[in-house]
DNA sequence: ATCAATTTTCAGTAATTACTGAATATTCGA
DNA sequence: TCGAATATTCAGTAATTACTGAAAATTGAT
């Protein structure tokens, strides 16, 4: 039943984590041979090549080298050379939240700014029936919405990690913090220093 | 240029509206069609039908009754009979703070939670070599921080929107806040009562 | 219970997207 | 500068996903 007998055996550990990527990036945009060739990068104790990937996974050296290409476009992996080989190899960040933010970003880019700028765009219309009067409501309650988490996220990423985390911990006690800095009027000098 | 005559014509703005859910909707797992009708009937300031959509979309009747299935399935729309009418109208909640929690619900449900159920199992096995003791390594702090966000989000969820939008605006000046309770040692009694 | 209105299903087809191998391009060491 | 090693592109094909129209199922008014 296994195809090819030539295949670097993957443990069964990562071939199950490669193979719930691959289902997960197609119900994602990205495509499930992407997904696993991330997969099989991010756990890998050492840089890749193309031919690395492709022989573990039985995908031809082309598309191999088309899933590698939009990875990096995510800047999801990264290109490295080793010493006294002429092949690129690739890591990828094995920091989680590093990961995340990269994600969100990247997502951000070129998912969240085209929709804004759309609305944006949508909200400075005239609009003349009343029909159009209720929509373009509607996008601005979207629009509001998203440009306030989009903000808040910025903000949020310029903090540091422990911090971040401790926040997340604390969860939904935050609000009777809230509450208590509005009896305690919070010296508000603004901005952080970057 | 325009195609068929008889679609009961969308305003420009409508329709550039509807077209870029399309786009996005493509970009991501729902497909362009799905995007489209959940688009329109956002935007409509009554409850559609399925020949409304049809109609106003140019899709064929089965396709929007599998549109309009799987938008019922993330809870995108609801379905709605108007007196003396029988066939099924379908609105969208209009509010962008319902719509968001649903999706991420939604999301949560279909992609987090499988991916944790799949770490979870693969840090239960013995990693027998060096290699699967470091891919594990790596799953556990994606593991990890996953189930800190969710706790996080679930925690937030449960708070007011009044209460999320202004810690939101608060952005990063929460982190002082945090910092001088530290100073203060806040009385946790914990739990927020349900 | 009947039947017209309405919705859903589904097999077939169209459109899109993914994948491959061969050809081309690039890179780097000698 | 040449040529072997390596990487990329791309046209053709395979696989998948989306869409349609016809048929079946369901619904609700009478």
């Amino acid at each position: 039943m296994q195809a090819h007998p030539h295949a670097s055996a993957l443990s069964p550990l990562v071939r199950s984590f490669v193979s719930h990527f691959g289902e997960m990036g197609s119900r994602w945009g990205i495509n499930r041979t992407v997904g696993q060739i991330y997969a099989l990068i991010f756990v890998s104790p050492r840089p890749l090549n193309a031919d690395d990937i492709g022989e573990s996974l039985e995908f031809s050296r082309s598309n191999v080298s088309m899933g590698l290409k939009e990875l990096q476009a995510w800047r999801l992996v990264r290109l490295r050379h080793l010493p006294g080989d002429r092949r690129e190899y690739f890591e990828a960040p094995t920091d989680a939240w590093e990961i995340f933010r990269t994600l969100a970003e990247e997502r951000r880019r070129r998912e969240i700014e085209p929709t804004l700028s759309m609305l944006r765009n949508a909200l400075l219309e005239e609009a003349t029936t009343e029909e159009d009067r209720i929509a373009q409501q509607r996008m601005k309650s979207m629009h509001d919405l998203i440009e306030l988490m989009t903000t808040w996220f910025e903000d949020v990423q310029r903090m540091d990690q422990k911090t971040i985390a401790q926040l997340m911990k604390m969860g939904s006690k935050v609000q009777r913090l809230l509450e208590f800095t509005g009896k305690v009027k919070l010296a508000t000098g603004s901005k952080t220093p970057s």
